[in-house]
DNA sequence: TATTGAACAAAACGTTTAATAGTTCAGGAA
DNA sequence: TTCCTGAACTATTAAACGTTTTGTTCAATA
C-alpha cells in the first residue's frame, strides 16, 4: 500500500473516531489536527473541508462493512445460504463495531429511507447489488420465485435500513433480534419456489 | 350523537384543516377560534392547552383511519383475503385523504420507527391488535405458517410505517406502488403453508 | 509534495429587548 | 351546571448586538 493511502486511512481512522466520540458539531478540525500531529491548515491538503472530510470519512467506513458482507457471500454457493449469510453478516458487523453504531446515532440522517436525502446513495447503491446479484442467481437456478428483481431488491433493502434505524439509531433493542430473524425466515420463505411443484 | 361530542368533531376537523395547512407552529390558538366562531379562551374548555389540542386532533384522525380499515377487514371471512385487504384498504385510506398526507409531511414525528418516541402508541398499538388477529386466524385455521404472532406483527407494522415514511412523508412517490405490490405477494407465500405438505 | 502559521471570513454564542402568542381567570349568559 | 367572554398575565419567540470560536485560505518553506 502506497504511503499516501495509509496517510487516508489514518487520518479516517482517527476522524472517526473523534466523530463518533463527540459528533460533527463538537469535533473541530484543530482537534483532528492535533490527533494527527499535524496543524489544521494541512488537513487541507487532504480534504476540501470539514464536511468533505466527514463524507469521506463515513463512506470509508461504508465501504469497509459492504466490503466484509460481500467476503462473506462470495465464500458460498448455495443462494438461499448467501442470502441468510449477507443478513447475517451484515447485522453481525454493526454488532460488534460501536464506533460505527456510535456514529449512527449522532447522525440518524445516515440511513435515510429516501433516496433523494441519501447522501451515501452511491455506496449504497453498490450494496444494493449484493441483494440484486442473490436474488438474480437464485432465480436462474430455479430456487427463487421470478419476482421483480430490482423492486423486491430495493424493498429487501429498506426492510434493512428500517433494521438499523430501529435498532441502532433508535435503540429498540428490546425484542428486534428476534424480529429480525422470524423477517428473515419469513422472506426466504417468501421467495423459495417449492421444489418443482408450482402451487396455484 | 350527543352534542357535546358534535362540537369535538367540529374541533377536530376544523383544527386538523388549519394544522394541514400551516403547520403546528403556524397555526395560533386565535385561528383554531377565529374559525370555530368563539374566543381563544374558550377553547381551552374543549382542550389542556395547544398540544394537547394537536395530540387529540391527530389521535381522532388516525382512529378513523384505522376504523376504516378495520371495517374492511371484518367484511372478509378467508384469513388471506382479509390480510391482503387489510394491506390494500390502508394504503387506499391515505392516497385519498390529502389533508392527513399534508399532517404527516408536516410532522415526520408522527409515524415513528421507534416506540418508545412514539406519541402514538396506543392507537398504533390498537391498530397492530388488527394484524395479530388475521395471523392468529390463519394459523388457526391452518393456512398461515405457524409464526410467532408477536414478533411478526411488528415486523409488518414496522414495514407499514416504513412504507407510509417512504412514500408520504419523504415523498419518494416513484416506484414505492410497485415495490409495495410485491412486497405484499412475498409475504403472503412467507405466510402461506403449502396444502397439506410440510417442506422438509 | 507536504507542511506551517498567520490572516481572514464565517458561523456560533451569549445577552438584551420588543413583539407575539399561549394561558388563566373572574364573571356572566344559556 | 355548562358554555362562553374579554381582559390580564406569563411564557415563548425573533431580531439585533457585540464577542468569541472555528473554518478556510494562502504565501512562505523544508
Amino acid at each position: 500500500m502506497n504511503p499516501k493511502d495509509m496517510k487516508y486511512r489514518e487520518l479516517f481512522s482517527v476522524s472517526l473516531e473523534l466523530f463518533a466520540l463527540f459528533g460533527y458539531k463538537k469535533t473541530t478540525v484543530q482537534d483532528v489536527a492535533d490527533r494527527l500531529g499535524m496543524t489544521k491548515g494541512n488537513l487541507y491538503f487532504y480534504v476540501k473541508n470539514k464536511q468533505d472530510l466527514y463524507l469521506k470519512t463515513i463512506t470509508h467506513a461504508l465501504d469497509l462493512w459492504r466490503d466484509s458482507v460481500k467476503q462473506a457471500v462470495d465464500r458460498e454457493t448455495d443462494p438461499v445460504v448467501k442470502f441468510r449469510t449477507m443478513a447475517l453478516k451484515s447485522v453481525d458487523y454493526i454488532e460488534n463495531n460501536a464506533m460505527l453504531r456510535q456514529i449512527l446515532m449522532n447522525d440518524p440522517s445516515i440511513f435515510t429511507l429516501s433516496s433523494s436525502e441519501d447522501r451515501f446513495y452511491e455506496i449504497n447503491q453498490s450494496a444494493m447489488t449484493i441483494i440484486q446479484e442473490i436474488l438474480n442467481q437464485g432465480i436462474e437456478a430455479k430456487r427463487f420465485h421470478p419476482v421483480d428483481v430490482e423492486h423486491v431488491t430495493q424493498y429487501f433493502f429498506s426492510i434493512y435500513v428500517m433494521f438499523l434505524i430501529k435498532t441502532y439509531v433508535k435503540s429498540d433493542t428490546s425484542s428486534s433480534r428476534t424480529m429480525f430473524l422470524e423477517a428473515l425466515e419469513l422472506n426466504i420463505r417468501g421467495l423459495l419456489l417449492t421444489d418443482g411443484v408450482t402451487p396455484a
